[in-house]
Order: structure tokens, then C-alpha cells, then sequence
DNA sequence: CCCATATAATTAGGCCCCATAGCATTTTGT
DNA sequence: ACAAAATGCTATGGGGCCTAATTATATGGG
């Protein structure tokens, strides 16, 4: 994801200070370890997911459909909410859907009311895979965590929501538009 | 990257809580938040830099031919010790220098002393291209940081060396073989 | 009632980026 | 000299996402 394995260091930028204004070396500094870690921890994420068989894409789509379930005592979830509450578009979710149902995790029910409309579950199936990786991803996750005090967590917490927001707030301020 | 934009609150795990004794919600929160933001910020590198008109791999490869340049002097680097720098095969990096040379951004000489070897250096070209994303770049990453106070800052680096190296310690303790 | 418009799900086609496997060439170490 | 390692490259393929177009249904104004 994030394709730099060794950071650059302070000196690596000391030349450029001079030449740069906007340069501030402790930001990028961060930047970079931040993305690093990060993306790391993508990774991570995304081949434990693979050696259970699953996608990230097709886990989520599993885990939203529990919550939905849990929430709601089973009304389930139509692609479209999906795809708003995974953030992709719907055809991707309609290429997920596809997978999932072939391989008898999820079921698609047409919606009475509208017929537009789809209705999709989890199978006893689906449900079953989900409990059965749950106790092993808690478990490493929790051990992910555990160097971590509880006030270091809350630190922690607190930060990243600090750059969530900033980052949200100027309206995806590194992606948006030039302007220099 | 990480596809799933409302994240689960403290009541959506309490009926898990009591089934599985792994669970530890703060952690899961925390993983997820933690994914979550540094997958917005991923997708945010990606985009402006796309927006500039070069791939994030790309950008990286640039970013080290300018370093190694400005560490010794310009000798430049082989496409196998990019590779390693950057974290991705040497076929990638094929893929990489061709489309970079394509552009007119590296170029290849063969070494003097071994004729398996490749040198790949920027061309005045690349260099351009980068001096000239840098102001806008350097300064949007300062922006983003902008919130963080230096402490803050120090906190943060610290605990994301923390997560970074208890990662790398237990060997990529979520995506080595199950044990569950 | 009819038609324009909107919404839902899907299909078709394509792209980007990366990986694995295999190959030819060259170097290295015994 | 010869096996083993290293280098760069090609061929091939797949995962995952997108846009655009299609089909079906719903809705609201005239």
C-alpha cells in the first residue's frame, strides 16, 4: 500500500529545508510513519482475512450485515445501504453480493413492498464463519493492543480523531484540488 | 482500503462481550479507528498525487532516486535495490521503470562493472517534477498536522512506534498462520 | 392516465497495480 | 570449471474497483 519500507530522516531533508518554506520536517516525518504504520496494519489485516478465506470486502459485508441483524432483530440490509455503509458504489457491491451468495454466506430476498428492491441476510452459514473466526481476530487484535495502556489508548484515540476530523474538515485537504 | 465508514460503537459488541472472553471492545475500537483513519489518509496520498499525475509508486520511486542522489552524490540506484527500498518485487519495479522512463522522468544506464546490473537516475526531468510538487505537497502536509501540538506530535510518533514494532515483533502477529 | 424522472440492482467492459513463475545473462564461490 | 546466486525482464493472471449502459420498478405532475 505504502511503498517506502526505510523513512527518510532529518537528515534526508535537511537540504531541502533551505529551498522549501512550507517544509516542516516533524509534519512529514509523521506523515510518512503514519501512513507506514498504517498501511502495515492494512496489510496485516488483509492477509489474516485472506488465510480465513475471506476478502476484507466480503468480511465487512458480513460484519454489517451481524450489526444490522443485531440491531434491528434481523431485518436486514439491501445493497444499496450496503454499498453506502461499506463505501463503494453499488455495482461493487453487487460483484460482492455475487460472491458471497455463491459461496451460501449471505441470501437475497426481493423486498415486498418494492420490488426495486433487495433484501439480503446472512445465511446460518454466513453466521457461522463469522463466529468462527471471531475468537481467534479478537484475540489478536486484543494482543495487538495489549503494549498499550488504558490511558495510552485514550491518547491514542483521541489523536487519530484529531487528524480524522482535520481531514475531513478541510474536505480531503491533501486530495483536493492544486492550488499551488 | 478499508471499507466500512460507520464504525461499530461500545453497543454493538456488548452482546458479543459475554460470548467471546477474547474480546476486548477497546482494542477492536481502537483497531478499527486506527484503520480506518490511516486508510482515509492512504486514499488521500493516492488521490492528489494522481490529481499531479503520478501513481503513488511512482512518487516513491522518484522520492528515493532523489534521496540516494542526494545522499552520495548521484550515483543512483539499481532496480533490485529499489525494489527492496520500496518493498515490492523486482518485477513490479520493471513495470515501475518503464513507465517512468516512458514519461521521460528516470533513465537506465548499464553498470560499468557488472553487466547484469541496471543504474536508474532521475533525469532533469524527474527532478522537475518533483521540486514542483513539493511546495504544494509539503505544505498541505503541514496543514494536516497543523491541529497537532509538538507534544502531541511526540505522542503520536511514539505510540505509532509502539504499534509499529509490536507488529514487527510478534511477525506480523494478525496475519501469520491461525492458531484458533 | 401518461410520461418524465428517479431509484434499484445488475451486467459489461476496462483499468490499475501488483504478484508468481520462468528465462537469459552474468557473477561468484568452491 | 561448474553449481549456485543474483539481476532484469517477460508473460500471465488476478483482485478489486470504476464508469456506463440496461432492465425493472416507483413516483409525481400535467
Amino acid at each position: 500500500m505504502f511503498y517506502m519500507k526505510e523513512l527518510p530522516n532529518e537528515e534526508d531533508f535537511r537540504p531541502l529545508v533551505p529551498e522549501y518554506s512550507s517544509l516542516d520536517t516533524s509534519s512529514v516525518m509523521l506523515f510518512y510513519l503514519f501512513l507506514q504504520v498504517g498501511s502495515d496494519m492494512l496489510t496485516a489485516f488483509e492477509t489474516y482475512l485472506a488465510n480465513h478465506g475471506v476478502s476484507q470486502g466480503r468480511f465487512i459485508v458480513l460484519l454489517l450485515l451481524l450489526r444490522s441483524q443485531m440491531r434491528n432483530n434481523g431485518s436486514g440490509l439491501s445493497p444499496s445501504e450496503l454499498a453506502g455503509q461499506a463505501g463503494v458504489t453499488r455495482a461493487t457491491m453487487t460483484g460482492l453480493m455475487k460472491g458471497l451468495q455463491r459461496d451460501g454466506l449471505i441470501e437475497r430476498f426481493s423486498h415486498d413492498g418494492d420490488k426495486r428492491k433487495v433484501i439480503v441476510r446472512l445465511t446460518p452459514k454466513g453466521k457461522e464463519s463469522l463466529h468462527a473466526i471471531f475468537p481467534d481476530y479478537y484475540s489478536r487484535i486484543a494482543d495487538l493492543m495489549n503494549d498499550l495502556e488504558d490511558d495510552e489508548r485514550e491518547r491514542l484515540s483521541r489523536l487519530l480523531h484529531k487528524v480524522k476530523n482535520k481531514m475531513n474538515l478541510s474536505k480531503q485537504a491533501l486530495a483536493s484540488g492544486a492550488r499551488g
